[in-house]
RNA sequence: GCGCCCGUAGCUCAGCUGGAUAGAGCGAUUGCCUCCGGAGCAAUAGGCCGGGAGUUCGAAUCUCUCCGGGCGCACCA
């Protein structure tokens, strides 16, 4: 993972503090200097020391510089500042372990078997930007950790049984007066006219949601239709829940086909009717009751409920027993068992995620669902095919839900720890983020009905109840075409199956780079004119820098690779080409494109790719200021051209290698 | 009322475990095609890092407090 010149100064430094001060440090720091003109690496544990010493910072450094040289690899190290300890590296040797690909070594397979969920989006109406942050963000993840050399699975939970699902089924079976047939025919029908059924269900669900609120004298008859409905698809064996099966599972399709254009794909599919009917409750709800988690409450508001002590919420483990509590009832507990015996949504959440650690004792059934080209994507069923891989028992599990459910999150690591795993508990990563919302400009844009009080805020919430939102297959058609007017013009000779495909590949990279380049809690307030751009930092910026790269490779009719090796087999001659002016220039290059092992380990131990993200864009930059000062195909000096060739040869795998990481495809010409 | 998140340039955002002159994009002004394609490059303007206090050799970064904004705290999911 590293430049093996940075591990023998970290060694070496170790060692130093250790037999001349005697002092052993958990980490040694190396930070980079702000400038070149520092040198590569910069120390400051000069201060630390400082304070346990009682010496001068200076001073210190001086000593450990002392003891520092000489050292291989390194050229020279001096104090600066007010007692930073800089090395410089001898750039040619350096040169060369970069281009070799040092740094970039394939990790070791872990072993371990990590699952991430993400999507999860209810099956009754079209996915919209939110969605599409979710689902881009857990799919860029996936892909840094399998480029770790994680083993991931992918799931993707589909609520088929909850209440928006019952919603839908109200809306076709009451509203608009279907039956099973009728509704089987509505389905095929849209199918056959090439209609979008969740687009349908988009419209509906709205509708459905004013429905219940617009006659006041209705209002309780309405809902009771809905909480009957949801009562019948929870049961399963009735019309309601084939409805409920039939529009959820096509629905689902639809949203596996939007995820797929951004090449986003599932391994798994567990869905809540399983979990209901295999009763994996029943068997969470033996451990919670043995280990004494949930207790019955028997006084105050939440009487007759099983219920949980909130996270933080006083001494649970003290009393033992909180409904004996001289203080009275708990009355801010969880309820996790409803007075009434029915389970709450924590309460399966429970039970799945016991699964998902293998601690439940009992598994899913499982078919074939998806296709992906060469591999499948599976579905939970009740009883399955006989051959089908296994999924669940993970060592650690990375959750992509948005940071409002981070209560119903915590509720379960909580009831994780109180049966006894801890372990479990602990790769427990709530992958938390920040809403995409619309600014009222866009909203406005949109057509949707503004208040005065929304037009001052800074952003208005996405709604599916409303039907406020911009769909994702809406936004994704938007980018496909505005890529492609570009494409048209600017490569009017090419078949237009390669235009095509190229406005394809700059359509998603713009989409893709746009939900990673925020930083995960900071709310996106959605606009066209920025999600529809292609300049300054963007994906397609970045895809751009990959395209200038590979047209100097293509014209010279030499390989990356090539240029690349050339400087193994013969070392750089002249070394002065990476000093003075340009030869900075040309080295800081090659210092920024060695840096992507360091970035994806940094993005893994922060659940942030948006440093990825910025880091190619920060690449890109250096290139492009590179290309401009630097006139490759004309260069004269046969040994600088050879340097330019493979700067230009090492920006271009190091860029087309973190690209693919955040899933955006480099194309070869745009 | 309690909990979580945010407040950095006109706008949208970075700023890694406290560290060397606070960065980028957009927008504005001005340049750059005898050149590997300009989806680009260069330059200029623009910031008491929400206010205050504290910890530290050193704070945009840590602690407290206040102000402003967002989101959660249901026998909904």
């Amino acid at each position: 993972m590293y430049l093996e010149q940075q591990k023998r100064l970290e060694a070496r430094l170790r060692a130093i503090l250790e037999r001349k001060y005697d002092v052993v440090p958990e980490k040694i720091a190396l930070e980079q200097p702000p400038n070149l003109a520092f040198g590569e690496f910069a120390s400051p544990v000069a201060f630390d020391l400082a304070r346990r010493l009682k010496k001068a910072p200076r001073k210190i450094a001086e000593e450990v510089i002392a003891e520092l040289t000489p050292l291989e690899g390194f050229q020279s190290f001096e104090v600066a500042g007010a007692g930073y300890i800089n090395a410089k590296l001898n750039r040619a040797t350096a040169l060369g372990s970069i281009a070799r690909g040092e740094e970039l070594a394939a990790p070791a397979e872990t072993g371990s078997h990590v699952l991430v969920e993400h999507t999860s989006i209810n099956p009754n109406k079209a996915a919209h930007i939110g969605h599409l942050r979710n689902a881009i963000l857990g799919d860029t993840f996936v892909r840094l950790l399998r480029a770790a050399g994680e083993r991931v699975d992918v799931q993707n939970y589909i609520d088929n049984t909850g209440v928006q699902v019952a919603d839908i089924v109200v809306a076709l079976m009451h509203l608009e007066g279907y039956d099973l047939a009728g509704v089987a025919r509505l389905v095929a029908d849209l199918a056959a006219r090439g209609e979008r059924l969740d687009y349908f269900c988009w419209n509906l669900y709205a509708r459905v949601s004013e429905w219940y609120e617009s006659a006041a004298e209705l209002k309780d008859e309405r809902k009771e239709i809905r909480l009957r409905t949801l009562h019948e698809l929870e049961q399963g064996g009735n019309d309601a829940a084939a409805v409920a099966e039939l529009i959820s599972t096509a629905v689902l399709r639809r949203h596996l086909e939007t995820m797929e254009r951004l090449g986003i794909e599932y391994d798994f599919l567990p869905r809540e009717s399983e979990i209901l009917h295999l009763k994996f409750w029943d068997l969470a709800f033996e451990q919670l009751r043995a280990k004494g988690v949930l207790y019955l409450e028997t006084e105050g508001k939440n009487r007759g409920c099983w219920v949980m002590p909130r996270a933080g919420a006083g001494r649970p483990d003290e009393a033992g027993d909180a409904a004996s509590d001289p203080a009275g009832p708990d009355e801010d507990a969880k309820i996790i068992v409803r007075s009434n015996g029915t389970v709450t949504y924590v309460g399966k959440d429970i039970a799945y995620h016991l699964w998902k650690f293998g601690v439940l004792g009992r598994d899913f059934g499982y078919a074939p669902f998806y296709r992906y080209g060469d591999r499948e994507a599976w579905i939970s069923t009740e009883h399955g095919v006989a051959d089908h891989p296994h999924f669940g028992g993970a060592a650690a599990i990375y959750n992509v839900i948005d940071s409002r459910q981070s209560d119903p999150q915590a509720n379960v690591v909580e009831a994780l720890r109180g049966l006894g795993f801890s372990e479990a508990a602990a790769h427990y990563t709530h992958f938390s983020y920040e809403m995409v919302a619309l600014t009222p400009r866009c909203a406005l844009e949109l057509g949707y009905a503004v208040t005065e009080e929304d037009r001052q805020r800074p952003y208005i919430e996405v709604s599916g109840r409303k039907g406020f939102g911009v769909k994702a297959d809406d936004l994704i058609d938007r980018m496909i075409a505005a890529a492609q007017e570009e494409v048209d013009s600017r490569h009017p000779a090419r078949s237009p199956q390669e235009r095509e495909r190229i406005a394809q590949e700059i359509a998603i990279g713009a989409l893709r780079y746009f939900m990673l380049k925020y930083t995960r809690n900071s709310v996106i307030a959605f606009d066209f004119a920025e999600a529809l751009s292609f300049e300054g930092e963007t994906g397609p910026y970045v895809q751009y820098a990959v395209v200038r790269a590979r047209n100097i490779f293509r014209k010279a009719g030499v390989e990356p690779e090539a240029a690349l090796a050339s400087l193994e087999t013969a070392p750089l001659a002249e070394p002065a080409l990476l000093h003075g002016e340009q030869g900075d220039e040309i080295w800081e290059v090659w210092l920024a494109a060695s840096k992507l092992s360091l970035v994806l380990e940094q993005c893994i131990a922060t659940t942030e790719p948006a440093y990825l993200a910025k880091h190619t864009f920060q690449l890109a930059q250096l290139f492009n200021n590179f290309y401009h000062r630097h006139h490759i195909l004309t260069e004269q000096d046969p040994e600088r051209k050879r340097l330019l060739l493979a700067t230009a040869a090492v920006v271009e795998r190091s860029l087309v290698r973190g690209l693919d990481w955040l899933g955006i495809a480099a194309p070869e010409r745009m």
